[in-house]
DNA sequence: AAAAATAGTGTGTTCGATAACACACTTAAA
DNA sequence: TTTAAGTGTGTTATCGAACACACTATTTTT
């Protein structure tokens, strides 16, 4: 366990009976060994545990890394701001050996332009890459030029199975859904009613994400023995008057409804919020996903009362953090990687560490 | 912002006119400079911001520190043996780069023995120190004798004011009882009891971490509509029989209660869960601190409804952590520093991580 | 006045891995 | 037979920081 005693390429050299030059040439398959001293060495390198000396590699290394992460365009206060925050983080532990790390933006919304990224991303010269798994055909397709290439990959957000990623990372949607579920009926009457809102994005449909969180949320509720109904709201972003109407009428209009929960089931939680402040409306409970700031304050403020967290920096840093160690150490590293579920209600928020 | 366009050492003698033995004087402050060099090397070091390359220092240096951490004896599945956890994982990390780390053990319900490890470590040629924070005032007598000899150290589970140390790393115990209590009081209604099991060591008094928790506990219950009685049971360590009928007592004997939810301020919450798994008396919500085995698998079982998890791994790595950075880097670091509050229950634990 | 100590400075070596380079051979083509 | 290309091997400069050491110039001691 001593670390003075680490095996040195030297060391190895004079137990093979042959340079150190010749060392090196059979660590890194450089060829020009004959087939005496390759088993030679060989030998030595399959008795002793020789791991390289990463202080004097990264000391020598002149070899420069190309890193690109592929994720969809976002604004501020948005959870890929957050993914992309972790990314930025784990870039600048790496950068001092040699790793560039650089992002490509696509539309989350048009797969045209994912492709279009994934082209761009073609010609580069890359050595590792980040994909946020949007469009699963086109990122099967990538996954794929990248194997032949030999480029190690990893999938964020979401996974595809029968692929070879270096590894996922993400969160269990069904889950968490399932989480919400469990909290949610603890807090209301088994004949209290529950609201989901919805939020669409230009008329999109809604991800895989949202739609696999309602799917645990709804499978857990038809199991319990919640009796209420549960009514939707589907709103549109940034259509702010249109949105208020609707939640008006399901709050007014909906005769003999008694709605005491809500959740949307993604970071658009304030919208409703910020609705049920306005409109002095009181629930029992809403719970909302992301810890973005709109959410945080209105979590404060008690208008939300549970937010779902995801550590997103920390799913960014740890998917550039396995491809940095694969290429400077060759680390291998768990295949499939969940976050963490984290519930955050006014009275541990402030305590709320992401990374 | 390149990296290749670090400062080295040769660049700041170029700079300044000097040769890279003065340069390298001036940095670690050894002397045999003359006025007129020094001046030119600082008025450069000013100007450029060097920071050494990590690489090329750890591969040259010899230099071994040692850090030793003062933590109380501890069984395996406790919260401390996590606490060590996180400090041998940190330990692991800076290995390689000469950093010895030791542990200290000490009963830490008896002071004298906490004495004694100060002695030891004082003989010890220790160059930073990390100290579990039990009995204040020989942890002041010991932070005076480190800040004479400059020698850095972290106090991790309690703070003291008006003290030195290079970081404090532990957490709000104060919020975490409320944290508690707000949920509890969300789950019974007004007129329904709490009971709180205390749990004791040898009949000591309980620790501050335990009343301090309890006080943010029973702050938040008097600022709300709570309007039932708390009930108290005080158990013994491993006195399994006297425990359980002292619970017998208060859940049969105790008329005209509506117990209906429970909490450990430590994390023996186990115990409690145990008996009513063993009675089968059913509560609406039994809450816990600590995700120790026996607490995670009754939770998983159903019969812990929430646990509260405080990274005790955390605490232990970044304590440690903060030291070796100090001690290779010089870097700095947060000065008070509070874990997060993880609220654990049965749906979500499987994604806990603890680091 | 000579010898010894000290201040101030620069040079050279070390750490371990890497890869360019030099050199000695072999084989194939001209 | 000469030339060119290719193979296998060992030697060596390099990365940047650290520090031992050698050297000169000055001061202090005998």
């Amino acid at each position: 366990m001593d670390s003075k005693k680490d095996i040195r390429i030297v060391d190895i050299a004079r137990m093979a009976g042959v340079s150190i030059g010749t060392v090196d040439r059979v660590i890194h398959k450089r060829g020009r060994v004959s087939e005496e001293s390759l088993k030679k060495v060989n030998a030595v390198l399959s008795m002793v545990n020789y791991s390289p000396n990463i202080f004097a590699r990264s000391l020598v290394s002149k070899k420069n890394y190309k890193v690109v992460a592929l994720i969809p365009q976002h604004s501020t206060d948005d959870y890929w701001m957050y993914i992309s925050e972790g990314l930025e983080r784990a870039s600048e532990e790496a950068k001092s050996s040699g790793i560039a790390f650089e992002r490509l933006y696509f539309n989350q919304y048009d797969r045209a332009s994912f492709e279009k990224s994934i082209e761009r991303l073609l010609t580069l010269d890359v050595d590792g890459v980040i994909i946020a798994n949007f469009f699963s055909s086109e990122v099967v397709r990538i996954s794929k030029a990248l194997d032949v290439r030999n480029i190690p990959y990893v999938y964020i957000d979401a996974n595809i199975e029968d692929q070879n990623p270096l590894a996922y990372f993400g969160t269990h949607s069904y889950d968490s859904g399932a989480v919400a579920a469990r909290i949610i009926s603890g807090r209301i009457g088994q004949k209290e009613d529950i609201l989901i809102a919805k939020m669409f994005h230009n008329s999109k449909e809604l991800s895989n994400q949202v739609l696999s969180r309602q799917k645990g949320f709804l499978d857990y509720i038809e199991r319990s023995a919640f009796a209420g109904k549960i009514y939707y709201a589907d709103l549109k972003i940034d259509a702010h008057i249109r949105n208020f109407e609707a939640l008006d009428k399901i709050f007014d209009e909906q005769t003999g409804h008694s709605i005491r929960a809500a959740i949307t089931f993604n970071s658009t939680c304030h919208v409703l919020a910020n609705y049920l402040k306005v409109r002095d409306r009181k629930l029992t409970y809403l719970v909302g996903y992301d810890l973005i700031e709109k959410n945080k304050v209105l979590l404060k403020e008690g208008y939300i009362d549970l937010l779902i967290g995801q550590r997103p920096e920390l799913q960014g840093y740890r998917a550039l953090k396995v491809i940095t160690d694969k290429l400077l150490l060759n680390l291998q590293s768990e295949k499939i990687n969940y976050m963490p579920i984290d519930l955050l209600i006014k009275e541990n928020i402030d305590y709320y560490q992401n990374l």
